[in-house]
RNA sequence: GCCCGGAUGGCGAAAUUGGCAGACGCAGCGGACUUAAAAUCCGCAGGCCGCAAGGCCGUGGGGGUUCAAGUCCCCCUCCGGGCACCA
């Protein structure tokens, strides 16, 4: 590199060498099996392979390698994959328009992606990829199904589902965003009554809530996300009698303490009762009719809040279990069917929405709450409080609420009229799609013996290639004899197989735990490596999965646990959710124009620029602003080291081997740098991850050295200290720049490859300063910076400061009040 | 409406515990090198006043606590995200 052309710092020369060398020896990134060796998972969400990485996913995959790479220095057994959401819509819609087979296109995709992926030099297991579309995947989402199903954990039930017309199928509750389908965000999702698949999420509402309180490495933004998703509400269910039929009307109240005060009963126009009445009733029937429509529509808006409050009273009486008492029975608009029972007690006096409802209706509004606070004024209705006394309500009055509820709930359960409940806004996970490109479900209807589970030995049900895909509804697969008629697995007759498929959100529930035993043909993976490896020490993605896939993710890790296949409750230990990347103020997209491709930035300037720039320009947690210039500056700061470094090699390398001499003078001042540089970024990695101030640390670094370039030529540097300095600089650019640092390492005379070597540790002695600079304060205003040495004692650092000249000037005519020494920060002189 | 973030130079940002606001970089300006340009290197650079020394102002706005506030407390504005008749 003596010779001046290779002076310049040129990425497009380097780096496919480098690419080239690890593509050669794919055991550089690979994790050792099970062994003694601390073990360190670091985990980034996997990509759906729309055929092009976009800068979040750069992003995305830079923190991540970043942070794998500095595990790996710190002698971690690091387990750091990658793979492909590889099932999905997108695969058919281009099949439609390119006549392409689904799998083609994704395998093509894939295959490009890789290639990308690689040249930005990640350092991924490629052993142990996961492609969630192959057989040998997606047999194993057929394998928990029928361990589901043999649990009780999947059902079939016709009920109201989602559906997108775009898609052609269903969604699940997850996939609608404000009325409108995640992948479509201009189709409104339709109501429709459907039989389909659904796995009892419910079942674990429970766990999955206490659960989040645990995960402490969670962002709280996203616990709150899923506590509020689960919604867990405690409360009292009670039957009230239709009077005259003897039918009951069962209610969900969290406030059965104020029962004395419910004055009517409200029904959801889709209620079973209200249907009854309406049956009889033409213009009941009418009135119904529309609200279930403003009802849809608002649904379909998004904006059930929307709707303006209107009832209409049925002319029937339910009678109050408590006291006999017999109340109007109303239809409501804003009752929905689908939670709770799809009925309530309106009790105006103590509830917002209650009172504002009877005034219009002119309900009776009757007070049986009031203060605990005997002598307090009584306040007006509606009072809305928990911290009362109950009043007007027989045999319990006096009861504080809380001891009411209990009482109250006591005697329901004892009168068989009601009991304690809880009720969760969470839904059961609608998994049936009428889609071909997914995994089939694995069932068969026989008309003698009903579903009947595909046997294990038959697995994998194979997604049959040949299938023309059309936009018509119900799933291409039910246009496939070959694959719908089959012979029953019980009784030999002729059956139907199940033509649905599975939502892809299934693929990505799982597949973190089939990396690490990617190639197991025998069972889903090995709960030997499950125990080393889970849970995931790191797992990195975007926010917009907060309930989706980290949900789901969390469901299925216990329904795992409860088969007896992992030990872990929780997928991940510590999440992380980096921003999103922006460009001119808006989220880069297609539609806005102000998409930034990765191939381009790592052609102009190289992948470890845009890496770098990816982590430098904002910390990862923060949206980042794109600006090519800023890449470009980047670009020239990898010069800069590649020069230096360059320049100083061979000296370097004659220095090689344990620095002995004390430091002093300029080899002292440089390696105090180079020593707190060190210290700055190893602390930042354990956790603080403000990767943009580390990368600035460095080019400070960078700046000090280069500084002394007379120096340095002239030979005032002894070769260790220079061979300590580019070493130890180039290791700390490894997690950020891999490439560079490759080569650098290589040029610097060091043996195997840097990703082995072990990372720096910081010299507290060496990098502390003997010196500091103390601003001195007058009234809290800087007038003067004194140096003092680093240890220098209260007294010492308060004299110093009354001596400065500066201050001095400043105090002329002035008396000193008090003096304030903080050290080694500031001295703040008080005077008058 | 409720819950989380955020607001700092022309721009991206920094300030780990309350202790020199603006590190690092971009854009800009000046200089060196060059026939010239690019590249590179050196330097300047929050605003206002000033030839300068220096002074005053300054972290969305208003108030407060403190010797000292970007940082803590109260109120408000704007931006981003999430939730929202949930009984």
């Amino acid at each position: 590199m003596a010779d001046e052309k290779e002076l310049r710092y040129d990425p497009a020369v380097i780096e496919p060498k480098w690419q080239a060398r690890w593509a050669a020896e794919p055991a550089l990134y690979a994790a050792e099996p099970v062994t003694d060796k601390p073990k360190y998972y670091v985990l980034e969400m996997l990509p759906y392979p729309s055929g092009q990485l976009h800068m979040g996913h750069v992003r995305n995959y830079s923190i991540g390698d970043a942070l794998a790479r500095h595990m790996w220095m710190r002698g971690y057994n690091v387990l750091h994959p990658m793979g492909w959401d590889a099932f999905g819509l997108p695969a058919e819609n281009a099949a439609l328009k390119n006549n392409t087979p689904p799998r083609e296109w994704t395998l093509a995709n894939i295959a490009h992606m890789k290639r990308q992926m690689q040249r930005l030099g990640l350092g991924y297991d490629w052993a142990t990829e996961v492609t969630t579309c192959l057989p040998d995947y997606y047999r194993w989402n057929q394998w928990f199904f029928l361990r589901m199903y043999e649990k009780g954990l999947v059902y079939r039930r016709k009920s109201k589902v989602n559906w997108c017309p775009e898609c052609a199928t269903v969604l699940a509750n997850e996939q609608v965003i404000d009325g409108h389908c995640w992948r479509h965000e201009e189709t409104l999702v339709e109501q429709r009554d459907l039989e389909q698949w659904f796995f009892r999420i419910t079942a674990y509402a429970d766990e999955l809530l206490e659960g989040l309180d645990k995960l402490d490495g969670w962002p709280e933004k996203v616990r709150t996300m899923q506590r509020n998703w689960i919604g867990r509400s405690e409360g009292t269910e009670v039957d009230f009698t239709v009077e005259g039929t003897g039918e009951k009307i069962r209610v969900f109240t969290t406030r059965v303490d104020t029962i004395f005060g419910a004055t009517s009963v409200q029904l959801a126009p889709e209620h079973a009762v209200t249907k009854a009445f309406a049956a009889a009733d033409p213009s009941l029937k009418a009135d119904v009719d529309a609200m279930i429509d403003e009802q849809k529509k608002a649904r379909e808006a998004g904006d059930l809040g929307a709707i303006e409050k209107r009832g209409a009273a049925t002319g029937r009486f339910a009678v109050n279990p408590y006291n006999g008492e017999r109340v109007p029975i109303w239809v409501a608009n804003y009752i929905l069917s689908d939670y709770g029972t799809g009925a309530i007690m309106s009790v105006p006096g103590h509830d917002e929405r209650d009172f504002e409802f009877a005034t219009k209706y002119g309900l009776e509004i009757r007070r049986v709450i009031a203060p605990a606070d005997a002598d307090a004024e009584e306040p007006a209705l509606p009072f809305v409080s928990e911290d009362g006394v109950l009043v007007n309500s027989g045999a319990y009055n006096g009861l504080t609420c809380a001891a009411a509820e209990q009482k109250l709930q006591q005697a329901a359960k004892a009168g068989g009229f009601g009991e304690a409940t809880v009720t969760f806004r969470i839904k059961d996970w609608g998994v049936s799609r009428q889609r071909y490109w997914g995994t089939p479900i694995p069932m068969i209807h026989c008309e003698r013996d009903g579903l009947v589970q595909v046997p294990d030995e038959q697995l994998p049900v194979v997604l049959p290639a040949q299938v023309e895909i059309t936009q018509q509804g119900g799933s291409p697969l039910s246009r496939v004899p070959e694959f719908v008629n089959v012979t029953c697995p019980k009784c030999g007759g002729p059956a139907r197989r199940e033509t649905d498929t599975m939502d892809t959100f299934v693929d990505s529930s799982w597949y973190f735990y089939r990396y690490m035993d990617a190639k197991n043909a025998s069972e889903p993976f090995s709960k030997a490596k499950a125990r080393y490896w889970f849970p995931i020490d790191q797992y990195i993605g975007g926010v917009e999965h907060a309930i989706l896939h980290l949900i789901y993710s969390r469901f299925w890790t216990r329904v795992m646990r409860d088969l007896g296949m992992i030990e872990n409750s929780e997928p991940a230990s510590r999440l992380f959710t980096q921003g999103m990347v922006i460009k001119d103020g808006a989220k880069m997209s297609k539609s806005k124009g102000n998409v930034v491709s990765p191939d381009d930035m790592v052609a102009r300037y190289g992948a470890d620029a845009t890496r770098m720039y990816a982590l430098f320009a904002a910390p990862p947690d923060r949206d980042l602003d794109w600006q090519e210039d800023g890449v470009a500056g980047v670009s020239r700061f990898l010069g800069r080291v590649w020069r230096l470094v360059a320049k100083y090699a061979a000296r370097a390398r004659e220095g090689r081997g344990q620095r002995t001499a004390q430091p002093a003078g300029l080899a002292l001042k440089l390696l105090r740098k180079l020593h707190q540089t060190t210290a700055k970024i190893t602390l930042d990695f354990e956790g603080r991850w403000h990767f943009n101030t580390c990368v600035a640390a460095i080019m400070e670094l960078v700046n000090e050295i280069q500084g002394a370039d007379a120096q340095l030529e002239a030979g005032e540097v002894a070769a260790e200290v220079l061979h300590e300095l580019l070493r130890t600089l180039v290791l700390l650019l490894a997690p950020f720049a891999p490439f560079v640092a490759a080569e650098l390492w290589e040029e610097l005379g060091e043996e195997g490859a840097i990703l082995r070597a072990a990372w720096p540790t910081s010299d507290a002695a060496l990098a502390r300063e003997d010196e500091l600079e103390i601003p001195v304060q007058i009234n809290g205003k800087l007038a003067s910076v004194i140096r003092v040495a680093t240890e220098a004692a209260n007294g010492e650092i308060e004299a110093a400061a009354l001596a400065d000249e500066k201050v001095k000037a400043r105090m002329e005519g002035k008396t000193l009040v008090k003096v304030i020494v903080v050290p080694k920060k500031t001295v703040n002189l008080v005077v008058k």
